[in-house]
DNA sequence: CATCAGGCGAGAC
DNA sequence: GTCTCGCCTGAT
C-alpha cells in the first residue's frame, strides 16, 4: 500500500474526465478501480490523501508516471491569464485533473472508438473488446479482469465480429488499423521517440484516425501537452468564448492540459451553442 | 420522429 | 485544398 498527499489530485475527476475508459468508481464513492498496463489496481482518496493499492516498487515503476505525479499542476495553473474568466472558472472547477500517461496502442483503439460516440458507450465498447479479445487475468485480491487486446488479437478479428462489440462503422477502422500495426506500417516504438508533429503525421496514416483523434492520442499516450484536440465541446467554447482565437501563445507547451479542463467543464456545464 | 455523442473516409470540385 | 455526405447505435 502506498500513501501520498497531493493538493492537485482528484481520482474522481480523473475518472470522469473522459481520457481513460477503463477506470470506474466503486460504490463507496471514494475508490476507483482501474486496469492499465496489464494490471488491475484500486485508488482510494480521502481529501488530499491518496492510497494506491500496490507496492512502492510498482508505484515508482508504473503509477507515478501514469498519474503524472512528477508534474506540478499548481505551478502550471499559476500561468493562466487571470482576466480570462472562462478559463479561470474551468481550471478551478477541474482542479485535480491530471493528464495521464496511458498505453499507446490502447489509446489508438480507444479514441477510434470514441469518435461520434458518448463516454458511456465508449466504455461499454472497450469493455466488450477486452472481454472478447483480451487475456483473462486474476489480480492479487482475486478480482478477475481482462487485459487490453494486443494488435495481433484485434487484427485477427473479423469485421463482422467487431460489429458484435457495438462498434458500428468503427469496426472497419479498428480492423484496418490493427492490421497496419501488425504489418509494421506504423511502428509503435518509433512513435514513442517522435516529437509532436512527426507523431501526429504518423498517426494520421492509420485508418479511422483524423485530426482530433490523433491529437487525443498524442496528448493522452505520448504526453504531447501542446496537442489541443478540438472536439464538439471545444469547438463550441472556442466559438462562443474565444472569437478572437484561443491564446495559444500564452500557454506554449501546455495548452493541451488546459484543453482537458475546458472539456471537462463544458461536459458538466454545457454552454449554449453560438 | 429528429438530433446528438469527444469524427472520419470517400468522393466531388 | 475545401466541402458535403453517409455512417452504427443508444439516449433524449
Amino acid at each position: 500500500m502506498v500513501t501520498i498527499t497531493n493538493e492537485n489530485f482528484s481520482i474522481s475527476k480523473i475518472c470522469k474526465s473522459g481520457q481513460c475508459f477503463r477506470m470506474n468508481e466503486m460504490e463507496d464513492g471514494r475508490t476507483v478501480s482501474l486496469i492499465a498496463y496489464g494490471r488491475y489496481m484500486e485508488v482510494t482518496q480521502d481529501g488530499n490523501t491518496i492510497c494506491f493499492d500496490c507496492s512502492w516498487e510498482e508505484y515508482d515503476r508504473i503509477w507515478k508516471k501514469y498519474f503524472d505525479m512528477e508534474t506540478d499542476y499548481a505551478e502550471i495553473m499559476s500561468g493562466i491569464d487571470t482576466e480570462d474568466d472562462y478559463l479561470v472558472s474551468a481550471v478551478e472547477y477541474g482542479k485535480g485533473i491530471r493528464i495521464l500517461n496511458q498505453d499507446l496502442w490502447e489509446m489508438i483503439i480507444s479514441f477510434i472508438v470514441s469518435q461520434q460516440n458518448n463516454i458511456k458507450r465508449i466504455r461499454k465498447c472497450i469493455s466488450l473488446l477486452c472481454e472478447k479479445y483480451g487475456e483473462k487475468k486474476v489480480a492479487a485480491n482475486g478480482m478477475e479482469y481482462y487485459d487490453f487486446p494486443t494488435p495481433k488479437a484485434l487484427a485477427g478479428a473479423a469485421v463482422e465480429d467487431l460489429y458484435a462489440c457495438n462498434l458500428g462503422y468503427r469496426s472497419r477502422y479498428i480492423h484496418e488499423t490493427a492490421n497496419s500495426i501488425l504489418r509494421g506500417d506504423v511502428d509503435l516504438e518509433l512513435l514513442q521517440q517522435m516529437d509532436y508533429d512527426a507523431a501526429k503525421t504518423e498517426l494520421l496514416k492509420l485508418c479511422g484516425i483524423g485530426e482530433k483523434v490523433a491529437d487525443c492520442i498524442c496528448l493522452f499516450a505520448l504526453h504531447k501537452t501542446d496537442a489541443f484536440p478540438k472536439d464538439t465541446h471545444i469547438n463550441k467554447v472556442l466559438a462562443t468564448q474565444y472569437q478572437e482565437g484561443f491564446p495559444f501563445e500564452k500557454y506554449v507547451n501546455y495548452s493541451g492540459i488546459l484543453q482537458q479542463y475546458i472539456f471537462y467543464y463544458d461536459l458538466n456545464f454545457p454552454l449554449r451553442p453560438a
